[in-house]
DNA sequence: TAATGGGTGCACT
DNA sequence: AAGTGCACCCATT
């Protein structure tokens, strides 16, 4: 069960060969790397960022947190929010319900000796009920020492969330539970967005999940009404250090092969993110939770929504979005196959997306087993004041130039529409009153930017000449790697294009979906109003004044 | 600066001089202190709690953080919620702000190796301005160890809340901090309430600490509109062990004399209690509180409501809540004075009040400087189940019988208005929005309550004949001690009259106060349900299935 | 059962 | 990797 390398080839295999050659340093000690480069460069380079670009505009702090799950969920992390600002939040792993004997030894959390991530079923054939594993020798991991975090953190000077996976090792395994609370929760939740596309594929997962089918890749399509923004990402983890209680590091490195891969398709839920779903404490008997799978896979068995999961029109739709610049590679590889595959192995292997090379990209992948050292070491040294300073965009297909397209973040126009900030427009300041008093609306802040509303076009001239390009080239993953001191700015016009393709192409994909929802691309005043806030230069007086502002009266409380 | 035994006589004389033999072992175990041996008790008994009783009948969960912080500020302590439930609220000491080298000694907190609970202003001639400490020698008490803890756990059965101080020991020094946000949040809340008696002691409060003036006792007279009972407590803390990260307790016990007297006259806040003020984060340079502090000083030299502190009227106030069973000896013993001493021993012998034997008495609370075993080591192995068994009650006038009046708790009759699982009554759902839905309100509990109006009188058929008859004779301190496993039941006419004469006392004098509110005792309709409530039998069966049904919505989170 | 005791999500500061 | 105030939880008895 430990160090297993069952992998899913979602990285494009065209990309690992070269891995190494495009793992670059700056001269200033960053790196930057390819997104098909991440798992040699996160066993490398702990104290290196993961950074989620694009994301979508998210118009509430709420909005984040479940397009990180649907990120999250089919990895089997299950996040929670550490701490929350007006402009950043942090997530981490959701705690590990304590055994009944919560008495574990402290250096080693009883090492279930795998915390192996991919391949949930394998290690426990109970799948995905908890309960399963609990009562005495459950890795309970006594307080939750996971150091894995994802620090979303809002830009002032470039109004937008970024979103960094801090570090990407963990102390327990990875394991999707769709018996949580939390996780119904944020299955409600889709429901109440109508995010259907996104519930049937959490449906196929937990039906995969309950039924101990292999769960090592996922899908989450985008169903976002604003923006459209597609991410995804892919880390293998090879060394997974075991929780030590911050005490004593004895044991170096267990070498225990982690591998932890992340794929989606993410969207900014369009609206109410206030409503919470209703919480309903539900008894956790071993026997309720039976009946709860049992249940659960008589009715997917009946669902017509998860009877054609695995049909023509899911595919289609998979590929639609694929045009539209989702990366192929981090689809879920399962929705082109008819069967279920019994055994972990197999199924890796049988679920491979018909990509050439996808196998060798595999067989890559499988070798980045390599040791971590421990990132809580180096993170006390980690300056954040610069956490808000600019950082780096890469593409695939402008890999050769990773090590220069850090900065940029003056002309980067990825939609950031502030998440509250950028409102001023008075007719929708119906969300107000979801912040703080005396905090500025977002309303307010929009209004001090329609000043420049030429910008968007300056900036952006070719917005829809390259949308087919990146698409077809590699499927782009949008992912990119930097550390903390990222600060050159070249290599703009590319990124502009890129994004301002992002930004044209979603409003189409969504239109397919939702037919009567159609908005051409940056056709609503609001929307036109944040793309030119976004594209406009940062280095506008105005902007800095206001960020300025903006930035203060956060820490008021108002 | 250390070992400081400047106690203001808090405790009545002639108690302590037989402080020894009052202190009674009882054959299982458990032990039955009256309230002016509660030093020597607390220094010889850490594991035993000292249950504050009476407490108003809380109708919100939330008032009961403000009556203590009437109770606790003026000792210095700034309380905090640490857990709070529908059923209990658990406080603490508020952390300690880090100093800007937050990098202090593990083992010692720099000991500023007094804990000098009494009188700040000795060792801090900066006078009550944390900054003023702060920086770098400050002790920080780097993660916040300290062990007093106040829990207050609503009771379903006697349908009360109980609130006990469970480890009365400090890792810190005591400080009354007027400048602090909590403080002024507190003291604003005292104002909405038109809480104005506490807010004129308050003033006092202040302007003594920014006056270096010696702030051993407090006085926090009781201003509350629907409930009126008296409440004070005394507790001398010998040896405050000094924070230790609880990973090597190396120093036994540094013998470091620590007094802490607490007393005051509580009461639940009439109404309001949703509204909190609005938090206005201030700045906190030195500067700016040297200007606060000096803004301070001036209006209250100017403000007619604080001119008369310490006039006659402010002291026949005191008389008069004095013969109405407030204990004297927790009166603050300045406001007999007209002149502010200079230093704390002088202060401490001139602000006497003009009570018979008092330097006596005070002269032997300074001899209560006993060690404190480390109560944690010893809270693992209490048993709490009977933690709300009956109590006992001890007054000065019988001290002799203490070890026989716990028990009792049928018959206790001090106002127990059930917080928010009492009611059932479907006019009056105005205040029930302060409740989780499905939560019963407490005018409802109130309400249906009304079944058994004559209850009141039966069981407390004196209740005016011993008004008199207490105060004049000892001032009871209406404080008990007692451990876990206190069962017997005696004395229970003497707690009844007791009682029951404080529920009576109080409205008027609250009257005396605001003529326009007057009310005389018991004669709200409110007000008489309440008691009948509290001295009604907890046996009916109907009240336990009441019980049951809202034990089990309290859980449904409805 | 009713009560005790603690974990931890998460936003305020 | 802000620390912590506070409350929604859960486990145990
Ligand atoms: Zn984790
Ligand atoms: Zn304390």
């Amino acid at each position: 069960m430990d160090s297993i390398s069952t992998s899913s080839g979602l990285v494009p295999d065209s990309m690992t060969e070269s891995a190494e050659s495009h793992s670059r340093q700056t001269n200033d000690g960053s790196l930057a790397i390819q997104a098909n480069e991440l798992p040699k460069a996160l066993a490398e380079d702990q104290n290196k960022f993961i950074h989620l670009d694009p994301v979508p505009d998210f118009r509430d702090k709420a909005e984040i947190k479940p397009w990180l799950q649907k990120i999250f969920y089919p990895q089997g992390i299950e996040i929670v929010i550490e701490r929350s600002d007006n402009i950043k939040v942090i997530f981490k792993c959701k705690a590990a319900k304590r055994g009944k004997n919560t008495k574990p030894r402290r250096n080693e959390v009883t090492t279930t000796s795998s915390m192996s991530a991919s391949s949930s079923s394998v290690t426990s054939p109970n799948t995905g009920l908890s309960s399963a594993a609990g009562k005495k020798k459950r890795s309970v991991s006594r307080f939750n020492t996971c150091p894995f975090r994802i620090r979303a953190t809002f830009s002032l000077k470039r109004r937008k969330w970024n979103i960094v996976v801090v570090n990407n090792s963990h102390s327990h395994e990875l394991k999707f539970d769709p018996d949580s609370d939390e996780y119904r929760k944020f299955k409600e939740k889709l429901r109440e967005d109508n995010d259907w596309d996104a519930v049937k594929q959490f449906d196929e997962l937990e039906y995969k999940s309950r039924s101990n089918l292999p769960i090592e890749s996922s899908l989450i399509p985008c169903e976002c009404g604003l923006t459209s923004e597609i991410e995804s990402f892919s880390i293998v983890l090879p060394s997974t250090k075991p929780a030590q209680n911050n005490n004593s590091t004895d044991s170096p490195s267990t070498n225990i092969t982690n591998r932890n891969s992340v794929s989606s398709i993410g969207s900014g839920i369009g609206s109410n993110s206030s409503g919470m779903a209703p919480v309903i404490s539900k008894p956790r008997s071993k026997k309720w939770q039976q009946q709860q799978q049992q249940r659960h896979r008589e009715k997917l068995m009946r669902n017509p929504s998860t009877e054609h999961l695995f049909t023509q029109s899911q595919l289609q739709l998979q590929l639609q979005q694929l045009q539209q610049g989702c990366p192929v590679e981090f689809l879920d590889p399962s929705i082109f196959t008819d069967s279920f595959a019994s055994s972990p192995a197999s199924s890796t292997m049988a679920t491979q997306p018909p990509q050439q090379q996808q196998q060798q990209q595999q067989q890559q992948q499988q070798q980045h087993s390599l040791q971590l050292t421990d990132p809580l070491t180096e993170f006390n040294e980690i300056d954040f004041t610069d956490i808000f300073k600019p950082h780096s965009i890469h593409l695939q297909d402008v890999h050769s130039n990773t090590q220069q397209d850090h900065g940029s973040d003056l002309l980067q126009p990825s939609q950031s529409s502030p998440p509250q900030f950028l409102d001023t427009n008075h007719e929708t300041a119906s969300r107000r009153d979801e912040f703080p008093p005396l905090l500025f609306s977002p309303l307010d802040a929009a209004a001090n930017e329609l000043m420049t509303p030429t910008d968007d076009m300056s900036v952006s001239p070719s917005h829809t000449s390259n949308s087919q390009n990146n698409s077809s080239q590699r499927w782009p993953t949008g992912i990119s790697i930097h550390d903390q001191h990222q600060h050159q700015h070249q290599h703009q016009p590319i990124l502009r294009q890129y994004f301002n393709d992002d930004e044209i192409l979603a409003p189409a994909r969504l239109a397919s979906l939702w037919p009567q929802q159609q908005e051409t691309s940056s056709s609503s005043p609001l929307r036109r109003v944040v793309n030119a806030v976004d594209s406009q230069s940062p280095c506008n007086e105005n902007d800095y004044a206001v960020d300025d502002l903006l930035w203060k009266m956060n820490f008021e409380n108002a």
